[in-house]
DNA sequence: TGCATAATAGGACGCTCGTTCTATTTTTAC
DNA sequence: GTAAAAATAGAACGAGCGTCCTATTATGCA
């Protein structure tokens, strides 16, 4: 019972990956719903059925090409964040990343926002990954400002959800505007956004009384 | 050489507009790219070749679908806003109707907003008509905000290209997570975003130098 | 070096797509 | 009412899709 599967390890697995880069690359340009077995195929220099071989179906591929680009994600922007101070800080490294990584992405485009829009109304696996990952992302922006709030760097009556909201926003606006409408100054656009954000909730009144309760 | 064209009113012209209708609902749900001619002809209760004789083309019927969605968000959104008193007010008023819509769209979807993922990559016809549209919304909103500096209901170094931007975040937020995460509140996240956008701007320094230069 | 096993290729399948061609039905005009 | 014209149906096409099946080649282990 012990050791019923020794190790797996075979150089199959090392064309799994690299299929699975290409993968990546061809579903952030055209989409995860785009992803064609033919194209990639034909991009790695394989037969259909020897791509098709290393996964399931092509939905299982797809699932695969999320887990990496989630991967991804979170090494480029959400690990590097865990340096910068508890509060405000990291807060800002989390949004300064991740406007520096769609940025980047403009060749290619975020899945996470591709993939809201190709599946907002095609339910299945790949749906609930994709919300999963998303939500997961949402409430470590949350987490992050709440944060904030107990370590005073903002005040207390501040809405970490309208917070996250309004964030998510602004990286929607500079995808949307990079991308699709292709303006120059949507990067720095988004940079002020945020920093009038954080303004305006440091601004915020705290009333009459000093001392916050809940 | 006056009337080589007599009235080409034919009854099948109004088929031809049911078919559209019917198009643009297919196409909200499922984005232009997913609209179908067989579906289409399915729901219609027509066979293929009878619904694709009325256009040339699939890309033709989506170029018109897109101007009949075109057509009816001027109509709901910024037509109405025009009896609105220039200024602030008729901006306040766009958005408000901007959001409604886009609330009211949630079982649906904003074709402006899937367009603008489906087509950021995808050169072509579509993508041209798509951009025009959303430039020329876009320019209309920063109409308005200009408009609003002018009657002095926003300060005079209040960037309007900026307010734009930020007021469309709010709206991609809004379609994000009604119809993606599913969230119940984000109707009132994007008045909430908006009320702060407009607050922040009203309370903008007019530093030392009234007078803005560069 | 051999042999079991994994990796890949090649082809074929059923399906759906947009499009075209040719009939047939329906509408319009006189 | 009849003839011209428009609208629609029906079938077929070639291409691309995911998937399956069967060889063939390459790999890893004794």
């Amino acid at each position: 019972m012990s050791e019923t599967i020794q190790k797996p390890l075979r150089k199959g697995e090392q064309t799994r990956a690299s299929i699975l880069e290409t993968a990546l690359e061809l579903a952030s340009r055209e989409g995860l719903e785009g992803l064609t077995i033919g194209v990639l195929a034909d991009r790695m220099g394989m037969s259909k059925s020897g791509v098709f071989a290393h996964f399931g179906s092509r939905e299982d591929l797809q699932i695969d090409v999320l887990k990496l680009y989630n991967h991804q994600f979170e090494q480029a922007v959400f690990y590097p964040s865990l340096r910068a101070p508890r509060g405000l800080p990291r807060l800002q490294s989390l949004f300064a990343r991740w406007v520096e990584r769609v940025s980047q992405e403009i060749a290619s485009g975020c899945i996470y926002i591709s993939g809201a829009v190709e599946y907002d109304d095609r339910p299945g696996p790949i749906r609930d990954h994709l919300v999963g990952m998303v939500r997961t992302w949402q409430l470590a922006l949350q987490r992050a400002a709440l944060q904030a709030i107990e370590e005073q760097h903002l005040p207390a009556p501040t809405d970490a959800q309208q917070l996250v909201f309004e964030m998510y926003g602004l990286v929607l606006a500079l995808h949307h505007d990079a991308r699709f409408i292709r303006s120059p100054d949507c990067v720095q656009r988004a940079h002020a956004g945020f920093e009038r954000l954080i303004a305006s909730a440091r601004s915020e009144q705290t009333h009459s009384h000093p001392k916050t309760s809940t």
